[in-house]
DNA sequence: CGCGACCTTGACGCCTGTCAACACACGTGG
DNA sequence: CCACGTGTGTTGACAGGCGTCAAGGTCGCG
């Protein structure tokens, strides 16, 4: 069990390094923080959008429902997600933030946001390279819906879900947890749960993944991305380091 | 014709209300232009994102290629339209850039933009917006792909290139400018260009749309948004009447 | 024990993809 | 001025991936 302020350190690290000082600053950002049920929203389409939302543990996801009920998840924010830092600009959300596992988050004021940016370049730096590596996801998922068949979208999926996991520190060897029913799984890949179940079996039979009790196993990473074209170029994990190597000096520290 | 300073202005002012003083900085930002033939790339996927680009005129796209061949476009920059203003961040471009058709661009140094936004708050927020704005487009797109129909795509990126292009100042009555083959809206869309061709004939024979030579019309906008579950809130584009409203003093100089 | 949420399976059909051919416009060069 | 080539749009026949409908199975929990 990490705190919220652990778990919002770790993810500013993924992309900087941190002196102690920005690390107190950030870690004092986590302050108030709240427990989500399962499947209840968090902000809905049309309300304020209130504060900057981390999330602490549990799966949360935008989504965004047609008017013939056909809902679409748009994306997922796992453990060490924030919801969009500048989001407090628009007067109204368009599309709605819901639970799917019961969530435990952390709300931070906007203009606390705000002032830690200004005051702190480091932290500011962190949190925009955050919302870059977030769009990247957003187009993939552009790309997959586009291109992918159901096949690949799965198993696309799985692959960007056990290294965002492993990211945090969610992934134990070969597995991570995979809360989520398969009619979610549906509405995040634009198929409907009937197929959902028959790709599973396909992913299945073919000995890449098992899915069992809400345990996601991924035996050969390597197979199951070369079958799904999976490259996981976009997510960016590794961000720090390419900054470090572009800053030469510390090249050393990192063999 | 517009300068790229004119386009740049333009937007901006979608978002906020800019001192004279602020317009002269922003104008001030778009001095180097450049043109780029039709089908060539502006920036190519794993080189450095280079500076702020600015559509002054044509169509540009960011899209991304999967091993097999296989196209999709992310999304679309029309005039006025800028390139992401924080990419620079990134070290390496996870997706391409390119011309649909001839392009006229200005690129703006990043730290140009950055010196901007610092010293006037109102171009930060107009650029803020700007971004959020877009980041709702790549959503919306996400949702399109993911639930809609082959007929319900095609008719709701035509609501929205309709609008977009309308905001600019580039549409003309229900007319708008339609200056890509049937095969960039197949890679848009996520359709084979066969099917592209059917739905197409389906729109025109329903009587929603007429697609002729370049020229997209659509008579009745209503019925054609009814029909594809078009809502154009996502677009935000009157996020400054929103804001003005907001900050209530302004209200009766918007009747 | 019984209910509800979730997973699984089968039959059937349609939306969309594939393959292939043809029409048309346009620009270039002979 | 015409031949020709290339890019684009159009059409038809056919196939297959995926959606739909419906029923049954499993599990956990009050």
């Amino acid at each position: 069990m990490h705190s919220a302020g652990d778990v919002l350190l770790r993810r500013l690290e993924r992309f900087t390094r941190l002196s102690g000082d920005e690390a107190a600053v950030a870690r004092d950002l986590t302050q108030r923080t709240r427990l989500v049920p399962a499947h209840s929203d968090i902000v809905r389409e049309g309300e304020s959008p209130g504060d900057v939302r981390l999330i602490v543990s549990g799966w949360a996801c935008r989504y965004r429902m047609l008017e013939d009920g056909r809902r679409q998840i748009i994306s997922l924010l796992l453990p060490g997600d924030l919801s969009d830092i500048h989001a407090a600009a628009f007067a109204r959300m368009d599309h709605s933030i819901g639970a799917l596992t019961d969530v435990h988050l952390a709300e931070i004021p906007h203009d606390r946001i705000e002032q830690a940016m200004l005051a702190r370049p480091t932290i500011r730096r962190a949190l925009r390279l955050d919302m870059l590596a977030k769009a990247a996801i957003q187009r993939e998922w552009t790309v997959s819906l586009g291109q992918r068949t159901a096949f690949e979208r799965i198993g696309h999926l799985f692959c960007e879900l056990y290294l965002r996991l492993d990211a945090a520190g969610l992934a134990a060897g070969t597995s991570c947890e995979m809360p989520i029913t398969q009619t979610d799984l549906a509405d995040l890949t634009g198929i409907t749960p009937v197929h959902v179940n028959r790709t599973l079996q396909d992913l299945r039979a073919r000995g890449l993944i098992t899915l069992k009790g809400r345990v996601l196993d991924i035996p050969d990473f390597a197979r199951l991305a070369h079958d799904v074209l999976f490259s996981p170029d976009y997510l960016h994990l590794d961000e720090r380091r390419h900054a470090e190597r572009e800053g030469a000096a510390l090249e050393a520290s990192f063999p």
